[in-house]
DNA sequence: CTGACTATACTGTATATACAACCTTATACA
DNA sequence: TGTATAAGGTTGTATATACAGTATAGTCAG
């Protein structure tokens, strides 16, 4: 006993552990305050506590009058944030998996340079990664690393870590640049992505900073069908918003 | 004036409105409980949820057994300001301009209402524009705004000033939602945009929230041959990588 | 002066109760 | 058959009360 867990997270923990499991699916009607209240012996106010901090959280839906609903999860990457597809995708309650297509040291060009502001750089590693969710295809990554800011970068056997995950380990991380477009999928992209030639693809362009130095460039491209690109934040309370 | 607003509401928003003012700057000590209790005639329960949605909502933080407080304001992550296309345009040194295709009132109806996050909302403004960079078409924009919260929003010609800039002069903006997807356009898309049946669009749909309620909903659709979205800026010591 | 104790203020949680608004379904009635 | 009404379940809000845990300021004994 004794958990140390306040009433209304451990409700907040039984319906959330329900819908992360699968056992409860989008649009079901999850119990009401009153069954609640009876199932775990509390007062009503606690009941309602939980299910509204859930529904302000995203989880569910209300409807006066009616009852409490598992919300719809949309399949949505974070845009602004550097996440581990791994890991929001276990958060979805679906099963992550990847596999490897390229892994190894590649020498320098002037666009790679560029890239990298470093026109010195010499080799830099790269990787080609498609990570699945369910077994499908989500995400096709095309990562070149800095090996003066992650030199390790390659002991990695990336079936167990991403690569987002190593780096975020392994280094700061100062400024990100995003670019967002739409693209047709090249040839090979289609096979390596099992998509037909005429399904649109979010490619997000993406290199981060540590230090002052690039650390690594990576485009991910996604099956239009099967992502898409969210983010969700509060601004400032203080006017940022110039005119 | 009284919207037969709930009681935890209106404390929400005279707080909200002394940081959002400047008046109460960031750390300072905010009203306790029972302040809240003398000076508004309610009970602690309802001066407690107040301070406690304000907590978990970014504003606020508390400490048990010393006080509430304002919070530092998180840095804004900027891909997705909001900005003024007519702005970015001239700022590239060229010429924009713009096409009204529709303007006016519309019903709602349950898809929107659900947007909208408001069941009883009945009439919805809807407004269509083609923002073009050098006589060309870069951007379509689709826009659903709430009257209760610019009620004077169709009064403007949208000619010389874009709906951005309206809305951003008329309410604060306290949060923003984005989902970015690539699409193939619709026929009527192709038509406005004056592009091929195979180019890709970015399409960017964004919400935005005032005082608690959502402004507008809007959706642009880009070219993917004439526009990217991007996006740079430092990351903030804390935050920004959640989990 | 220092350390232990106490009083006080504040937040955190939980309950019991109440009333309003909303929705669905069953029932009664024309 | 169609319509109005009633009943019951559901969420939304608000109050009064209680107790626990935490931090601070002040008091008192050593």
């Amino acid at each position: 006993m004794s958990d140390a867990q306040p009433l209304y997270a451990k409700v907040k923990d039984h319906i959330l552990e329900n819908i992360r499991s699968g056992a409860w699916e989008a649009g079901r009607r999850v119990p009401s305050e009153n069954e609640l209240v009876e199932s775990f012996g509390i007062s009503r106010m606690t009941a309602n506590r939980a299910l509204r901090e859930l529904t302000s959280e995203g989880f569910l839906s209300r409807v006066p009058g009616v009852g409490t609903f598992v919300k719809e999860a949309p399949a949505l990457s974070s845009l602004m944030e550097l996440r581990n597809i791994a890991e929001e995708i276990a958060q979805r309650g679906h099963r992550y998996s990847s596999r490897l297509i390229r892994k190894g040291v590649i020498d320098s060009n002037p666009a790679l340079a560029e890239e990298f502001e470093d026109r010195g750089i010499k080799q830099l590693f790269h990787i080609v990664i498609v990570h699945e969710e369910n077994g499908v295809p989500v995400q096709l990554e095309d990562r070149h690393v800095n090996p003066a800011v992650a030199p390790n970068f390659l002991e990695h056997d990336f079936t167990e870590t991403t690569p987002t995950a190593v780096l975020l380990a392994a280094t700061p991380v100062d400024e990100l640049e995003h670019t967002v477009e739409a693209t047709l999928p090249s040839t090979e992209q289609q096979r390596l992505l099992g998509i037909a030639a005429l399904e649109p693809c979010l490619a997000l362009y993406r290199r981060s900073w540590s230090r002052g130095k690039v650390a690594t460039v990576v485009t991910l491209t996604y099956p239009a069908s099967r992502y898409a690109l969210y983010s969700r934040h509060r601004t400032s309370a203080r006017g940022t918003f110039s005119q």
